[in-house]
DNA sequence: ATACATTAAATGTAGGTACATATATTTGCA
DNA sequence: TGCAAATATATGTACCTACATTTAATGTAT
């Protein structure tokens, strides 16, 4: 098994905090690595097909622009341009919203939602890469440990 | 404490380890963010900065290109621009390799390990961020099952 | 009602990633 | 030796992120 250290070639860690924050770091590159890998040949990009299976996730139902922001795990990327490249694709659909026109509500067509489909049976679920190592009690208490450590408790 | 379904605004998860693979994601987004605040105000990206680092590890001794690559966490960065980058600001300096003229090594300047030093004083480490609210026990249970995750045991 | 602040989205720019290709050097083998 | 394959780095391109600014619409206070 190759371990972090060996990864990247990093014979020593100052602490095992370092070592795990770089190790947290290195795993999320490589899932998304699997991904990459896995939708190569669709010709949409990682950011691209996250946008499309949150517009998926509204089951029918408009979001804007924003909304898709607070959704997305990186909160800073553009989700305006994501949605242009996917527009002209016909993937999704933009209209200014009637309610306040300064809002432009994103759905997913038809097209984009047979991606989906087709894209489903390709991209590894984190099941699919996960359940074999790791009981799903000790995903939990992961989930728990993330959650924890996001949780700055700065005064204390 | 805001857990990672409240972060993305997402109240159900398929399964524990689809929540778990989106939790380390937005963790890594999390620490990614946290260095680039700390980074902000001395004109440095964050991959220059691992960079930089690297090449501090090294004391002195040179490192090729491919070498950095090795030791970069995103393996498909392109260290031969973030050096350009280094290299202008006379943070690195690079040199064709004797022994082998296809190589350069590249070596951290003066000026680059005195910006270093500046930094590390504002860059929080992994440990400040996590110690807290996790042991060292804990991260190194996590460590180890980090480093499963990755060792996809196929034929299993 | 008008003026000013706020909000939503789009746009400009610099630096980065992903990936293909180019260029120069070295290696290996007939 | 000569020449193809392999290797190290650089470069070109599309899309992306980070961040500042712009444009348009809405909210709000007087």
């Amino acid at each position: 098994m190759k371990s972090i250290g060996e990864e990247i070639q990093q014979s020593e860690f100052s602490d095992v905090y370092q070592k795990l924050g770089i190790n947290i770091l290195f795993t999320a590159a490589w899932f998304g690595e699997m991904n990459r890998i896995a939708l190569k040949d669709f010709d949409i990009s990682l950011p691209q097909y996250n946008v499309l299976r949150i517009l998926r996730g509204q089951k029918g139902q408009a979001i804007s622009v924003a909304g898709l922001c607070e959704r997305m795990i990186d909160k800073s990327s553009n989700a305006s341009r994501i949605v242009d490249k996917l527009e002209t694709r016909k993937l999704v659909s933009r209209r200014v919203c009637d309610n306040d026109r300064r809002q432009v509500d994103v759905v997913i067509t038809e097209k984009g939602t047979s991606l989906l489909e087709e894209l489903d049976e390709k991209v590894p679920t984190f099941k699919t890469i996960m359940s074999k190592q790791l009981s799903s009690k000790d995903a939990e208490a992961l989930n728990f440990a993330l959650d924890q450590i996001r949780n700055k408790q700065i005064n204390k």
